[in-house]
Order: C-alpha cells, then sequence, then structure tokens
DNA sequence: CCCCTTTATTTGTCTGACAACTACGGCCAA
DNA sequence: TTGGCCGTAGTTGTCAGACAAATAAAGGGG
C-alpha cells in the first residue's frame, strides 16, 4: 500500500460523499498535494487512479472535473474482490451454500486454459451465494488439486476461494472475463427465480506473473445484483 | 494527445503484439524512458495506464510484468467508443438498420435522469447493429431535441450519434452503465435470434462536465458479440 | 543444506523548474 | 452593443536529478 493508494483511496471516498458533486473542479494539484503533505507527482498518481475508474476528467490547463460520482452503482465490474467482500460493502449479510465439492480429472478445455496436462485433478465446487439469506448467484469452480497441496479437505472450503487459494501461496491479481446472457431452467438448483436470466462472468484467475489459479463461471440472477461501471475513453 | 498517450498506446500494442508474452519483465522504466527519448515520469504515466486496464502488475522493487495480453477479449467493455468503432476493430463491416425515428416528450424517468424539464422534447431511435451484415444488437437511444438544436432531420442521423451530437459541441466524455440480462421474444423485431437472450447496456452518457447527454439501452445478442474485459485489484 | 548478509536493480517519492494549454477579463474596432 | 484580439493568471504536462524503500540474486558461514 503505496502513499498514493492512500491518497487515491481518500480522494475516490470524498467524491463518492459528493463533496464535489458532479461537474465540479477538484482542486487543484498543488493545493491537493500540500492539503496531503506530499509532492504534486504522488497526488498526479492518485489523480490518475480516479481518471482511470472514470470518475474524473483531467485536462491539461483547465483542472480535473468529476463526472461521475460513482455512488449510484455499487458493484464495479471492473474491480476484482471475492463475491463476500462485495456483498459486504452493499451492507449485506454475505453467506453460501455448498451443493457439491467433487474431485474430477481436468477436461481438455480446462487443461488448455489451466495451461496443465489433461491428466490433472481438479476440485469442482457448485454453491448458491447469498446475500442476507437471499440467493443472488450460482457459482461454479474449477481449481486444479495441485494448488491445494493435493489434500482437498471439505471442511477447509467454507470462505472465500481467494482466502483458501492463498493460504497455499496462489494469490489472484487480475481475472481474464467474458460477459454473457443466458436462461434456462437447467441453471441453478433449489429455489428458482421467476425469470430464469442471468449475467454470467466466465473467468479466468491469474497470479502476479500471469500464471493461471482457478477457473470460475458465476451465474448472476437478474435484477437481484445489479452491476455497473463507468465506461470513458 | 499528450506524449505519454502516445507512448501508452505504443506499449499496449506491443503486448498485444506479445512481444512480451504472459510472465515476462518489461523493460526497467529507465531504460524505457531512454528508448522513447522521454523522461521517467512520463513512461511512469504510461505505465499506470497499462496496470489500469489489467494488462500488467508493477511492485515495487520487482519491476512490471504482463499478466494479460488482452488480445483473447475484442471488445473491451470499459471502453467507450462507438459501436461502429468496435466492429470495425474486429475486422467486420459495421452498418445498421433504422427501424424508426420518433419525436416525443419525454418521460418522467428520462427527465430525472437527463435533468430536463419533463415537457421537453427527445428524440427516440430505434436501430438495429450489424456486423458485417448480421444483426449483433439492438439499440434504442433517446436525445433532447434541444441538444440537436431543435431541427431533427432524419437524414441527418445516419451514422454515429456521437458524431451526430458532436457536430452540436456535445462531447460524450464517460457513460455511466448498468449490465443487465434479458430474455424474451418482445425484444428486437425482424430477424429474431433462436435464443433470445441478451446481454444489456442501459447507458447514461456525459460530457466533460458531467452532464448528462443521451440515454441509450443496448441489447447485444448472446453469443454474437462476446464482450471481455480484465477485472483486476 | 539452510539461513543470514551483502549488493545490485527496480520502483516510489521528492524537489524545483519550465513548457503548453485554458479560461477570463480588458481592450479596441466595427 | 457586439465581436474578435490579446495579455495574464492559473493549471496540467514534462523534464532532470536525487534519494528512499523494496525486491531479488549472489555469496558466505554455520
Amino acid at each position: 500500500m503505496t502513499q498514493s493508494d492512500r491518497i487515491a483511496r481518500d480522494l475516490r471516498e470524498r467524491v463518492e460523499s459528493d463533496e464535489w458533486p458532479t461537474g465540479r473542479r477538484l482542486p487543484g494539484e498543488h493545493q491537493l498535494a500540500t492539503h496531503y503533505g506530499v509532492s504534486r507527482s504522488t497526488v498526479r498518481t492518485a489523480l490518475q487512479d480516479l481518471e482511470s475508474r472514470g470518475l474524473t476528467v483531467t485536462r491539461h490547463g483547465s483542472g480535473t472535473v468529476v463526472v461521475a460520482t460513482g455512488h449510484d452503482h455499487q458493484a464495479d465490474i471492473r474491480r476484482l474482490e471475492s463475491m463476500t467482500e462485495t456483498i459486504r460493502r452493499r451492507g449485506l449479510e454475505p453467506g453460501m451454500r455448498f451443493r457439491s465439492i467433487a474431485i474430477r480429472t481436468i477436461s481438455k478445455e480446462e487443461a488448455e486454459e489451466l495451461q496443465l496436462s489433461p491428466s490433472a485433478e481438479v476440485v469442482e465446487i457448485e454453491r448458491a451465494l447469498t446475500a442476507d439469506a437471499e440467493v443472488v448467484a450460482f457459482s461454479y469452480d474449477v481449481i486444479p488439486v495441485a494448488h491445494l497441496g493435493g489434500a482437498p479437505d471439505p471442511s477447509e472450503i467454507t470462505g472465500s476461494v481467494f482466502a483458501l487459494l492463498g493460504r497455499h501461496g496462489h494469490h489472484v491479481a487480475v481475472a481474464t472475463t467474458e460477459l454473457h446472457a443466458a436462461h434456462g431452467d437447467d441453471i441453478g438448483w433449489g429455489e428458482r427465480p421467476e425469470d430464469p436470466s442471468y449475467l454470467v462472468l466466465v473467468q479466468n484467475h491469474l497470479d502476479g506473473e500471469g500464471r493461471p489459479v482457478f477457473l470460475s463461471s458465476t451465474y448472476f440472477i437478474e435484477g437481484r445484483f445489479p452491476f455497473g461501471l463507468v465506461r470513458h475513453r
């Protein structure tokens, strides 16, 4: 956690709390630098973070203006974090119900994506993610057994997959993601929604060196978990 | 277009062309600075652009490593550009078929989102977006008449809505976007897909000062236009 | 073989300065 | 009055050099 990270987070919170409403110009970089007690270059790094999230637009000679406060969309899809964190951030109580934890040999496509031999074994987890006891998504995770030290103890898999893999030294940095729409009663289990439309995130999670860590397909029930983002040029 | 923008674009192209494959470390900032003939701070801003797109991860003392080349997903959803550009970037021929162009009074919700009086008038455009003559999406645009100078000449509305509004001095900078999934034969018209599942982008386009410019709801036919992105922490 | 130290490399931050761009007010002429 | 021109103050973009902090690799001692 660097200084510019801290300042960027503080500035984001101030923007989201409407300290500067949409259309307002932020203080100049020099003023912000003296306010935070850092150099202008550190402030510039923080401001570039805000601009990269689409919250502000900085123009040469003019300044930095707020174009989107970001508080209208709770779940920024570009931000990679565990579903548990995302739900808790929205003020809801996260939970999960496991349907099955099974060990099987990898499929051909999975072996290619995970860069493993076709005879490798994986743990497949089927679970439902809940927010305040209401199911919001069905998730299918595929984790190589080798990444868990070979011993897949089901009682160990209670919380976040991120945390589980982190305990074994695999830290997820990014996830290449494909977005899809799906529909059908064959998706999910148990209490199905009336409208079985799903927003699907097909993800390949990578560590800090770009090595694949695990795969996941998450089916978000339409309407129960609004995803948003700020697109920008 | 600043120097760091140019260098960032060049670095992105070099990453996407696999000059440095996934997992490889990029040259140091000093080396890149001398290569491009600029200062290290300029290179740093360019590298922050790559990191903000999830292509690289930079660590203090270690360096910058490529974690995702980005060439596997053609349409980065966080990038705001006209559908015409997006389709052409994929090597396809973009086109559009208009279904209707109508003028009506604004709805209550639209007036609130566009920050206009409830008696304002808007142009509603229904059109199908095509790539190589195949329909990939149905789009519904809502544009205030006042932003077009009051005279909505249908023959004027042939190409991109961005370009149309740009000719009237309204330049879109960002778009706050909600992601949804939809399903049903009541969506779209004409030749419907077999599976009427749609990935929906509900957008509010804003200018450089955060003022609303126009609304749009775009229904992408599942499977015909893969959307992707790189999520990161 | 393992652990600690040293050393070189790399990124994060600082300082000060100048260039380039923008917004704004004042001025002048039509 | 109106429109355009111009100068000025303020802001961001870029530069140069320097040091601090973190990392990774090599080496040495037990």
